[in-house]
DNA sequence: AATCCGCACAACCGCAGGAGT
DNA sequence: AACTCCTGCGGTTGTGCGGAT
């Protein structure tokens, strides 16, 4: 596998894009697509690399980008599907339409990751209180928590007091997380338990249906018979258009496959080569 | 009023891996 | 098999803005 040669950064421009090359770019992409990023820069007349071109397009300008606030809904499915899938950005971003991964990323890193930190603090603080520990995920194997640090954060009892008392939206733009946060979506059931829930299989299927109760009337996973079950796998990848509903870009099946993963915990164990 | 500081987010960078030759 | 090209991904950085001091 060889790497991408460096871009040739000589002559190109970098930094914030202008409305004039925006323009360009959309221009060109709604006449002829986008079959060649490196190509496209040089026929739409625009001094940037392609890479710069791909990014800019598919993070800001596709039509398809849902501008705004994350509502405290699709706020809730992100810490959800972290937990479940780590840093996999482009995996979660296939779960909420309209949303990039580096938009989700950013939104991680900014207030999401720190209401877990906090989270995490009260959860540290009052472990050390306890005269009894609990290990709580020792049914994981150590690939399990240490391999994607997401796994590890399921407790959520605590991250919601966290949420109620120190969450505000960054923007002058609406969002619906500063109302109602006495009232949480479905998603968020399982935060009426404690850590032992996580042992026991009822968790996967207690999680899965929390993330279809969610309002993503387009996952596509709720078209899937027998979804939220990992015996119908086989069903998942007969029945899945791998088409994204909303972008009408092929999405490589990584809904599918994002599916899939979540569902992979519940498979009865390969054997080792 | 000036400065500092933290936040939000757009953009960049390096790497991994698939596809083609 | 070995190499290059290209795309996509995740981590990180740069910068503008608003609030605090």
């Amino acid at each position: 596998m060889g790497r991408a040669p460096c871009c040739e950064k000589m002559g190109l421009k970098r930094g914030p894009w202008s409305h004039e090359e925006d323009q360009l770019l959309i221009a060109y992409i709604k006449q002829h697509g986008h079959p060649n990023w490196r190509a496209l820069p040089k026929h739409a007349g625009l001094l940037r690399c392609g890479k710069s071109c791909r990014l800019r397009w598919i993070n800001y300008l596709r039509p398809d980008i849902k501008r705004g606030n994350f509502t405290k809904e699709e706020e809730d499915t992100i810490i959800h599907l972290h937990e479940m899938l780590g840093n996999r950005w482009s995996l979660i971003a296939a779960k909420l339409p309209g949303r990039t991964d580096n938009e989700i990323k950013n939104i991680w890193h900014t207030h999401l990751k720190k209401r877990l930190e906090n989270k995490e603090t009260i959860t540290h603080i009052s472990k050390k209180r306890q005269t009894k520990s609990k290990p709580a995920l020792s049914a994981q194997s150590p690939e399990e928590t240490t391999g994607s640090q997401c796994l590890v954060q399921p407790d959520h009892n605590s991250l919601d007091k966290v949420r109620s008392v120190s969450y505000q939206p960054s923007t002058s733009e609406s969002s619906s997380i500063t109302e109602a946060t006495n009232e949480l979506p479905s998603v968020t059931k399982h935060e009426e338990t404690n850590h032992e829930m996580f042992l026991d299989d009822s968790f996967w299927s207690e999680t899965l249906s929390g993330v279809g109760d969610n309002n993503m009337e387009s996952d596509p996973a709720k078209s899937i018979p027998g979804v939220e079950f990992p015996t119908s796998l086989l069903t998942m990848i007969e029945n899945t258009d791998t088409r994204n509903p909303n972008t009408g870009c092929n999405m490589d099946g990584i809904d599918l496959w994002s599916d899939i993963f979540m569902h992979i915990e519940e498979l009865p164990e390969l054997p080792e080569f």
